[in-house]
DNA sequence: ATGAAAGCGCTAACAT
DNA sequence: ATGTTAGCGCTTTCAT
């Protein structure tokens, strides 16, 4: 049917081990050979079997990426950076959309495995006995991007969570808020969940503030809920003064509410977010955000991935720590009372 | 190295035909059979290759996408929606950023030819002689999704971007606007470029408006674009009341301007985007856009690539249009007398 | 109902 | 420098 390398061997009146040689670019051809190859191949058309080859060679030059949510600018940003340093590294990427679903998430492993991919990146942090287990028992190296491995064996590309959540809150502090409000995430989730919130509540204790509790609420990281959490607080006789959300997505749905219902950013209640993705500069005021190396997690995550595949002297040992840091920009005022009007 | 199929029937105690057939569901295997099968892989911990597989048996059961921005909203979504279509017909992704990388966008088409994805949705319009002669060439099904195809005999989904911009326009002049300014596209680009300028102009034909040529401005569809050519409208002596953008990026860019310098919108100058992106809804005001059915649109192209695949007797022979809407929302004022202050 | 063997398209010894 | 051939891991006739 399709054109095959024995087709092209005959028209070019060579074997077939010539015409792999050029193919393959490797020497010990003869110039007059190699002119006869390519003139067949570009006369026949013919495209070589990545699959043949990659059966042959016992190796696909492909790598899966579990991604929780394609239509969040996070998560896409990431994936763009991974797919531009694959594509750099001659890896190509086959993507899955989890959307939540463990049951798919698990599904992909055992496809990516059967597909033999050379490597996985996982941005997903809720996991389940299933996936652990797969992980475990994986023979390809699966690193885990933005997120904390369910698993101290496997390693992880992120910022330290507790650390810019500390940061942030001390910021917050520093400023002079002592009526901070907390939008989390799902206490589920080890990084954006549980790190987060506990370095919120560290740098409160360590500064002797307390808050009362219904200043703290949990989310989905997703704009609506900021919307409606956000509601709640206004409702309050007391609102905060400041609302850190867990994510940029809840801290734009709280100031959209806080703006919907005709009250002002910053003036009348100030917000920090979590995440700098680019929503926060695009929103009026602009968002002040902890912000993580975005597309530097993606391209290091691929860079170590790649180490870890070629089994690199240089392959990490341990979680990669990345630098957060902290963006001013218009949605934060300061309490000091020599500032304040 | 691996377990392969060999090594489980010979821990089954059976030909490889057997462990095969149950791999694939097939009767005629008896229930003792199936057992032992099943037993062995468990034990083994046994899976199969997709690679042998699908050498076999021709078929890959992969599809390659080629998407011009990852972190577009537009096109993450369009791809959100790609993917969950496909995961349910069975289909793998293999996904390709160009970054209008038009030479990335070659190499990619080869890689996806080599290996033999059995179907190719490209989201990208801009193109040159070698691409298009690569996709006359094709041998395996191209659709593409949300632009015009260069060529009339391959396959679009996509909505009629000359009468949207049309309706826009009118709705625009219903609304009572004269001076009416248009930021548009790259012309090179048929669907987003050429069409909906063309509609825009032949709505002020009709209607018997003229506006000052330096109120057609054309940029790159992103914000910072939107965000330039906005600037340069507010500098002219006599600023248009409504300004139309050829993308919502470019909309919210021209939106960010007009606050950033202290104006109001709608009050001093409407906005009004196209494409419907979730970014018309989280700005503040919200952007009255032209609204392209973004998720039908992922789904209505696998699907029909789908058809094109397995030669369904519905496999579309034309180009399928869908339903554009305008959605109203705040970034538009009515200029009408009796409407306005 | 089960198995033996050919072959998918390529690469890599090995031979010359 | 070039060619012959075995075999990658699977599916699928064809026998039995």
């Amino acid at each position: 049917m399709t054109v095959k390398i024995k087709d092209v061997a005959r028209r070019a009146g060579v074997s077939v081990t010539s015409v792999s040689r050029v193919l393959n670019g490797e020497k010990y051809v003869s110039e007059d050979i190699l002119n006869r190859v390519n003139q067949a191949i570009e006369e026949l058309n013919y495209s070589p079997s990545y699959i043949a080859r990659s059966l042959k060679k016992q190796k696909t030059n492909t790598i899966g990426v579990i991604v929780p949510d394609l239509t969040s600018n996070f998560y896409s940003t990431i994936l763009s950076s991974i797919e531009e340093t694959a594509s750099k590294y001659g890896y190509n990427l086959i993507v899955c959309n989890i959307a939540e679903n463990l049951s798919k998430e698990l599904k992909y492993l055992h496809i990516f495995q059967e597909m033999r991919v050379e490597g996985i990146i996982i941005m997903h942090e809720k996991t389940n006995e299933e996936i652990v287990n797969f992980i475990r028992n994986a023979t390809m190296p699966i690193l885990f991007s933005s997120v904390q491995s369910p698993d101290a064996d496997f390693i992880s590309v992120l910022i330290d969570d507790y650390q810019a959540a500390y940061d942030a809150t001390e910021y917050l502090i520093r400023s002079g808020h002592t009526a901070i409000s907390y939008l989390g995430g799902d206490l589920e989730d080890v990084t954006s969940g549980q790190n987060r919130y506990n370095g919120f509540r560290d740098a409160l204790s360590k500064h002797h503030i307390t808050i009362p509790e219904e200043y703290v609420k949990f989310g989905d990281y997703k704009l609506p809920s900021g919307h409606r959490l956000m509601g709640e607080l206004l409702a309050l006789a007391q609102p905060p003064t400041v609302v850190f959300a867990a994510s940029d997505d809840m801290a734009v749905g709280a100031l959209n509410c806080v703006l919907d219902q005709g009250f002002r950013v910053p003036e009348d209640v100030s917000i920090m977010g979590f995440d700098g993705s680019t929503i926060t500069d695009i929103v009026r005021p602009s968002i002040t955000s902890m912000q993580q190396p975005i597309y530097e997690m993606g391209q290091v995550s691929l860079e170590n991935l790649h180490r870890l595949i070629i089994r690199d002297k240089h392959r990490p040992q341990a979680d990669i720590m990345l630098q957060h840091q902290l963006v001013e920009r218009e949605s934060c005022k300061t309490m000091h009372p020599s500032n304040s009007r």
